[in-house]
DNA sequence: TGCGGAAGTG
DNA sequence: CACTTCCGCA
């Protein structure tokens, strides 16, 4: 209903915060750069130009002046402007197009990527559209496994969204410029206020608030989910319209982003609050096609300037574990172990109503005090890593990343070399436990405990002994009849049922 | 022009 | 934390 009629604004909830939020700010530099980009009205001021994510500052007083504005900031000038501009360097957010005056460029590889990081970066590129990095369309409501959004996203970057975004962006939409002083446009707090709610609802009345829609199983089996069509055609995507215009003629059914493009990065489904506005909203459409040809090239231009590739390189290891196909070697031949996950001992306190297996009901309580011991190493290192790789790291490979696009070191690959035997990659070989339809679960399970046989066996002597010695720390003795396995098994099932759950309900 | 250190701000 | 402000250096 109230949907102002702005000819499409569209970005993208997660590159907003809500004023609303606890750790909001501002609007970022960035945001209102990629605001002013996808602004005819300001094309003669800043303008997409050259490569992908590319842009130059036509005008760069008077970029410096809208954003003093917009800031509040009447001192602004392009010098301090350029400083903050600077500052994005390391972030990585950004970078500068050497030898082109004012002209800077996104690194949509992490600003996107990370967000989408189901989308294949696969350097099959096509042509693109140059001016025009299209978004992933929504439609989309991910969720990563156990470790949140945060987790992925550098903590020091806002594009992770706290929770649900339906406005902010809207607000954008109009007081794109200005909202403090000058009157230029100032609605953008009101409007937000007032849309919040409708936003979340979205244009059509049939569009739930964006909370939870059903899930796709997993990833890995709705691979090829159909998602809702984005109620407003193309046009909108978050940047300036692409030459290759709005796919809307025809959109081809709406594949999850998560498709077979890349299975590095399917086997788990985002976080719904990083997720892409929920398709209904107008506010945030982008188009997968569109998004992925756009990646696509970028991954080129990222290349050529040796983005970030860690997204990538990352997300393997949150893989959760495939269910054999057959049919498709899911990726990386050979080097990459087949997934290099572990997981990590739930909470306890929620769930469990999955038959404990060989544990007794209490055990949870007591396993809730061995459950920080057994950590054997996923907590720390997956999040520290994710995070150390996906974002701050970056001075590490501010130079080197080319050796990074070369060779891709992974973390650990200490990882189980050989193919898991049949058996117990068999899901007919149904284990003890109700061996049908908990396919994924029991994979779990099995990984995990194969990895933790591993490990055990002295594949990972450090965690192995981490491990004991902080069980034997916390007066914690060895499971009499299990044996560490056993134990390990008992958390992995509760990891399993708490991922399982975490995938069914959301 | 562009860079990045340093200190300051909310 | 994300700039803002100032500044020396190239």
């Amino acid at each position: 209903m109230k949907t102002p009629a702005e000819p499409g604004f569209a970005f993208p909830d997660w590159a907003y915060k809500p004023e609303s939020s606890p750790g909001s700010r501002q609007i970022q530099l960035w945001h209102f750069i990629l605001e002013l980009l996808r602004k005819e009205e300001y094309h003669d001021v800043i303008a997409w130009q050259g490569d992908y994510g590319e842009f130059v500052i036509k005008d760069p007083d008077e970029v410096a002046r809208l954003w003093g504005v917009r800031k509040c900031k009447p001192q602004m000038n392009y010098d301090k402007l350029s400083r903050a501009l600077r500052y994005y360097y390391n972030k990585r957010i950004l970078h500068k197009t050497k030898g082109k005056r004012f002209t800077y460029k996104f690194n949509f590889n992490k600003l996107v990527l990370v967000n989408y990081p189901f989308i294949d970066m696969g350097m099959t590129g096509g042509p693109v559209p140059q001016s025009a990095p299209p978004v992933p369309s929504g439609g989309t409501h991910f969720r990563f496994p156990p470790c949140t959004p945060s987790d992925v996203l550098s903590p020091n970057e806002d594009l992770r969204s706290p929770t649900l975004y339906s406005s902010v962006a809207r607000r954008l939409a109009r007081g794109s410029v200005s909202d403090c002083s000058d009157g230029t446009s100032a609605n953008s707090e009101v409007e937000e206020s007032l849309s919040e709610e409708h936003l979340r609802r979205g244009p059509g009345p049939d569009i739930p608030p964006f909370r939870g829609p059903p899930l796709p199983r997993l990833a890995h089996e709705g691979i090829f989910r159909v998602y809702p069509r984005p109620r407003v055609p193309e046009p909108l995507s978050p940047f300036p319209v692409s030459p290759m215009g709005a796919p809307n003629s025809l959109l081809p059914p709406q594949l999850s982003p998560a498709l077979p493009m890349t299975p590095n990065h399917m086997n788990y489904t985002p976080s719904p609050t990083l997720s892409p506005m929920y398709p209904g909203g107008n506010h945030f459409s982008f188009n997968p096609e569109d998004m992925k040809r756009y990646l696509q090239a970028h991954t080129q231009s990222v290349y050529n300037y040796h983005l970030s590739p860690r997204a990538f390189l990352h997300y393997p290891s949150i893989v959760v574990p495939q269910p054999q196909r057959p049919d498709k070697p899911l990726h990386l031949p050979h080097d990459e172990p087949p997934f290099k996950f572990k997981l990590q001992p739930p909470p306890l306190g929620r769930k469990q109503r999955e038959r404990p297996l060989g544990a007794e009901p209490s055990s949870s309580s007591s396993s809730s005090s061995v459950v920080p011991q057994i950590k054997v190493e996923p907590i720390s290192d997956a999040e520290e890593e994710e995070e150390e790789l996906m974002v701050e790291v970056t001075d590490i490979s501010e130079e080197e990343d080319e050796d990074v696009f070369k060779a891709p070191t992974l973390p650990e690959q200490k990882v189980i070399p050989s193919p898991l035997p049949t058996r117990d990659e068999e899901p007919h070989s149904a284990g003890p436990e109700s061996g049908r339809c908990i396919p994924l679960k029991l994979r779990f399970k099995r990984r995990w405990s194969e990895d933790q046989r591993l490990e055990a066996e002295g594949v990972g002597e450090d965690s192995d002994k981490k491990v004991r010695g902080n069980l034997e720390e916390s007066n914690v003795p060895p499971q009499p009849g299990g044996g560490p396995c056993r134990r390990v098994s008992t958390d992995l099932q509760r990891a399993t049922e708490e991922l399982s759950l975490e995938n069914r309900d959301s």
